[in-house]
DNA sequence: CTAGTTGCAAAGCGTTTGCGTCGGC
DNA sequence: GCCGACGCAAACGCTTTGCAACTAG
């Protein structure tokens, strides 16, 4: 039943997060907050704004201000290792920058988002700044659609209200 | 002195404006603040934002509240006349609808924007979209670039403080 | 021990809105 | 004359910040 893996104390040590490696790669200093607000991150499969974080920390364990949240969030974004985006509805979101470059497709029915990667584009995007007299240091790709043959869409979700999805 | 055509008094009756004239077409009521922000946003050559088009419309002639500027600038996005733009910085920008597609490319070392368009990227968005079993509504395509052989970066241009620019 | 972090509440900033008045059509 | 636009100031939602207590290194 039980072999060589961690079986000591199972509440103790919890292995250090995805990003919590991360930031002690850059040598920021964690504390408890941090571990936990690196922990929802690394978790988190969707884009989520501030409010998310802070929910998702108080749910998972416990005392975190939003405050800490939004400073957080804002000093993982200067070291890199957060990328913020705004998809439209005032609120920043946050996307763990260590999965490699994507865009966004966000049906414009539901509000979901889909990750994307396409290698032409890279290429296409590099051309375009050079055309330019530039060379590219970042670029922002988003596309807006509809489902091929779908659902009635949803009115509603157009106009700069709440939004709230993936 | 009088005929039949208008030409009292060379200030009374200025020919509408490229924006004022998308106005009428599409049945909206037409104010004198309303004729003066048509016009301010007909002789933008950039992006302005509502501080901008307050500031100008200001300048140009009398009295508007920046209310106003904010309450006209949405409807015009919502009538199809203005592009609401987000170039980071908090603040949206406008950009008239009527000068076909095109997107941007950021100077990451001095705030310039510059427009481009590219019937290529046009062709690939739609390809990628469809990929991903979507039909293309819209898209958002930002290039951020430095200039090939250029001055010394301007590091305060980076994080969020003011911005002001193209 | 000390520089850096946290929580709280207040301030900031861009944007929207309620209301009484005014102005196009 | 009526419906809607305007100006003003207050409200709003997201985000930042000053301050005093605390904590990681």
């Amino acid at each position: 039943m039980d072999s060589r893996t961690r079986h000591r104390a199972a509440e103790q040590a919890p292995p250090p997060s995805r990003i919590e490696r991360l930031c002690i790669e850059r040598g920021l200093k964690m504390t408890g907050q941090r571990r936990l607000i690196a922990r929802v991150l690394s978790e988190a499969e969707d884009h989520p704004d501030v409010e998310d974080v802070y929910r998702r920390a108080l749910a998972l364990d416990s005392k975190v201000s939003i405050a800490t949240v939004y400073r957080t969030v804002r000093l993982l974004e200067e070291n890199g290792i957060l990328e913020r985006r705004d998809f439209g509805g005032g609120r920043a979101r946050y996307d763990p920058a260590d999965r490699g470059h994507h865009h966004h497709l966000i049906d414009v029915d539901t509000g979901k988002v889909i990750e994307f990667a396409d290698e032409e584009f890279e290429a296409l995007a590099r051309i375009m700044a050079g055309r330019l007299g530039f060379s590219l240091v970042g670029q922002r790709l988003e596309l807006f659609g509809r489902k091929a043959e779908a659902e009635p869409p949803r009115p509603e979700l157009r106009r700069r209200t709440k939004e709230k999805s993936s």
